[in-house]
DNA sequence: GTATTTCGATACAAGATAGTTTCGTAAAAA
DNA sequence: TTTTTACGAAACTATCTTGTATCGAAATAC
């Protein structure tokens, strides 16, 4: 029952057309957002007939689950020798992710639809949120093992005020700074309360 | 010019029809968000024609800012003698903003929104974080008049660091713990630097 | 070759939605 | 009373979207 099944007759489906498939979702989401992307749309962008989706996926909340979970994001776990500079470069890549139009707009799905539905948001957690919520964890390990921090301290939840503040700083600018620079002085603060 | 004018002839247009439809909005963007709801169904549930609606507002968005712009929300400055007991009682009233459905889906509408239109986000700054914000820099200096806290803390940095928090546990959920039980130990080691 | 399945294209039915217009009625000013 | 504007209801046009069905062509197993 496990084998690769490859044996059953007719045309084979095309890997090309499910790639581009995923690929339209992914730029049309990131463009208009979920609400505003029909299915028409992706298929005309992907060059492909609204069949072969329909044949692939039941809807629309489907395939969006399954172009987002197809986003392969390797985290490099820096190790500068010093905390500093490894969590910089941990905000710089986080920034990345969470300051373009796919990240946005994967947010936005994420809370609008968390009441019926959470599966959007276990996706994003699980593929992109936990990995690098462990990544941190090392960093931090090490860092501890500097005595750079206390050894107490709660990666997880460093981890999540971090993110916290990125979201917010991300949704409403409250002041004229840049993100990056927000977020650094944020960090700043927080970290009083690492050292002690 | 600015006198009030309720000169002009014919029928004026009605209060209650207003106050209808502006609280059938909230309704309805509460329960299936901003996305999934139509002009005719505002209109069906305040009980009113469509053409009352469009011969006030050009179109959802500005039907919709409206409604968010027109809900009044008292801050009440809490004074109990302690921070700890004071901030409990900021988090409270933020939390039942933030946890509940109109909460939600004024939150998800700004950030998918927020590339093409930030006038969500400019109502909801002014009209609910700002407010709390300032009452918040009031809890803080009481407290460094008391020493509870460094006199050079940042309270606007640590309101949205609180804020960041709170919106991260909200979307993701991240342990077991309830929504204030987490908040809460985030909290405490946010005010470990505080308190330095 | 034959059977089977997918391919992209197109057509289709059914429904939702936006925004306008029309209509007879109601409420106010002049 | 006359004029003016708003009222709710309904009809209406135009568009978009969903999901299914049909078509001849292409790709693969046997």
């Amino acid at each position: 029952m496990n084998e690769i099944n490859k044996r059953s007759p007719g045309r084979p489906r095309s890997p090309q057309s499910h790639q581009a498939i995923l690929q339209a979702t992914l730029d049309l989401l990131a463009e208009v957002g979920f609400d505003a992307m029909s299915i028409d749309a992706i298929a005309a962008r992907a060059g492909v007939g609204k069949t072969t989706i329909y044949r692939r996926y039941s809807g629309k909340e489907e395939l969006v689950a399954d172009a987002i979970e197809s986003l392969r994001q390797d985290v490099v776990i820096p190790d500068t020798g010093q905390m500093g500079s490894d969590l910089d470069a941990l905000i710089e890549n986080a920034a990345q992710i969470m300051l373009s139009p796919l990240g946005r707009q994967t947010v936005a799905m994420i809370i609008s639809s968390a009441s019926n539905n959470s599966q959007f948001a276990q996706i994003y957690w699980t593929k992109y949120m936990q990995p690098r919520r462990q990544a941190f964890a090392v960093v931090l390990e090490r860092a501890k093992a500097r005595s750079e921090i206390r050894p107490d301290l709660d990666a997880g939840l460093v981890f999540d005020i971090m993110s916290g503040i990125m979201l917010f700083a991300l949704i409403f600018q409250p002041t004229s700074e840049s993100w990056e620079e927000y977020v650094r002085r944020a960090l700043n603060l927080l970290f009083k309360a690492a050292s002690i």
